[in-house]
DNA sequence: GGCTCCAGAATTGGATCCAATAATGGATCC
DNA sequence: GGATCCATTATTGGATCCAATTCTGGAGCC
């Protein structure tokens, strides 16, 4: 059960794998707020044509990570603490709705969350933030679909892209956050293996609010992460 | 201010267009879930070529709307019951969230929304749905726009649109709404007017209950709305 | 009569091409 | 020396083209 990839490299179509990997140069601040996106570029270091590339661009667009204007291109957008904040706001409502109608969880799948929490603590050892961003990710969306709340969750994972580059900055940035969110997560299971909903959406409220306002300062102080171009 | 239309051919790009085009036909029922759209057709149909239709249908189907599978096409989601529940889910949530956060309206603002709910009952009294469905949605965002919370405002447009079909189908089925919908507006516009986030609150619970169920049978009863190919 | 298989048609996927628009940089003028 | 204007360049926007895949329908077989 290691490689969850989203590695669809398989029968998934070009313009599906340039999403991907857009995504994830994003995550691992390959490209960061504010940088400009040359469709060109893009396509040769993807090693396709330019038609897939347009077609992933307009998606992330929509998705509200990217800026467009037309003639001119695409730039990452950048947050502002306004934004991000709200963000936050969204997770909590949503989140808190998903673990409200989460059913009581198996053995099973308590166990693949304290495997998951363990790659993450292996790999925050390592330093490996773009692995734990990953891992963290997955751990937090393993719970929310096990509400079965799947339209809800799609918005979720919408709403998370939507920080992406910022809580990378923010795994980069805070070397005690790692332990912390292992321990954080330790606790998340306990609540999920009793059951108790309320303790779990205190738990996350918690865990929120600690990267929140981290961020929130990180993004008040140094006006923002600056882009050189490549 | 009448002509509030998301007509923007102006300067604009054919996929902008397209892709309005295609929420339009949406809500007017010209398209219907479970129907395939075929890339050439629609090129014809709105007089361009196939490349920013493409464009077009992959944000459609970013905006989870259309279904796609590659090398066969795209087709209009059909929603089930839960899903459709989870879209109001959703919208309560987040909805509830800008609705407390918005600050007191002036009164330019509360009179331009008292004279939106006049235009609806105008468009009800003439049976003109898709008129009703867009002031409706025009008279819903007015308020939250005024939240200045534009990130959750976009999200908001985004679930509203999953739902678009379904709504349409209802407003066209149950004469009452039409009524009663104006109705529950005025009370609203009334809250606001009095500051009383609560009571607002509680008002769109209700406006959104009403609706939600009524389509909720709807949806159970004939197993769903169905399609011809043209 | 019904099922299988194959060939033709229709449709999508990706690449390429040309026009249109905006950024760039240098020459000219004040 | 600095600002303005214009030609050049770079980049995007949309259309077109060809290959690959899927769908369709009819012939043949059981």
């Amino acid at each position: 059960m290691a490689g969850t990839e989203q590695a669809q490299s398989e029968q998934a179509g070009v313009v599906a794998k340039v999403v991907d990997e857009l995504h994830a140069m994003l995550t691992s601040m390959e490209l960061l707020p504010g940088q400009a996106l040359r469709q060109e570029a893009l396509a040769a270091r993807l090693g396709v044509s330019r038609a897939p590339v347009r077609e992933a661009l307009r998606v992330l667009e929509s998705e509200g990570i990217l800026h467009y204007e037309r003639n001119v291109g695409y730039t990452v957008k950048r947050l502002t603490v306004a934004e991000f904040e709200q963000t936050y706001l969204m997770r909590r409502a949503l989140e808190s709705e998903v673990l409200r109608a989460l059913p009581p969880l198996t053995e099973a799948q308590l166990g693949q969350l304290d495997q998951v929490n363990q790659q993450i603590e292996r790999a925050a050892t390592l330093s490996d933030m773009v692995t734990v961003h990953r891992l963290n990710d997955e751990f937090h969306f393993l719970v929310f679909q096990a509400s079965g709340l799947d339209l809800v969750v799609d918005e979720l994972r919408r709403i998370w892209k939507l920080s992406n580059s910022y809580r990378s900055a923010y795994l980069l940035h805070d070397r005690g956050a790692r332990q912390r969110i292992v321990h954080e997560h330790g606790a998340m299971i306990e609540a999920l293996r009793h059951g108790d909903s309320e303790q779990l959406i205190a738990l996350m409220d918690n865990h929120r609010v600690g990267t929140s306002t981290q961020v929130g300062v990180l993004l008040a102080g140094s006006t923002d992460l600056e882009s050189p171009s490549s």
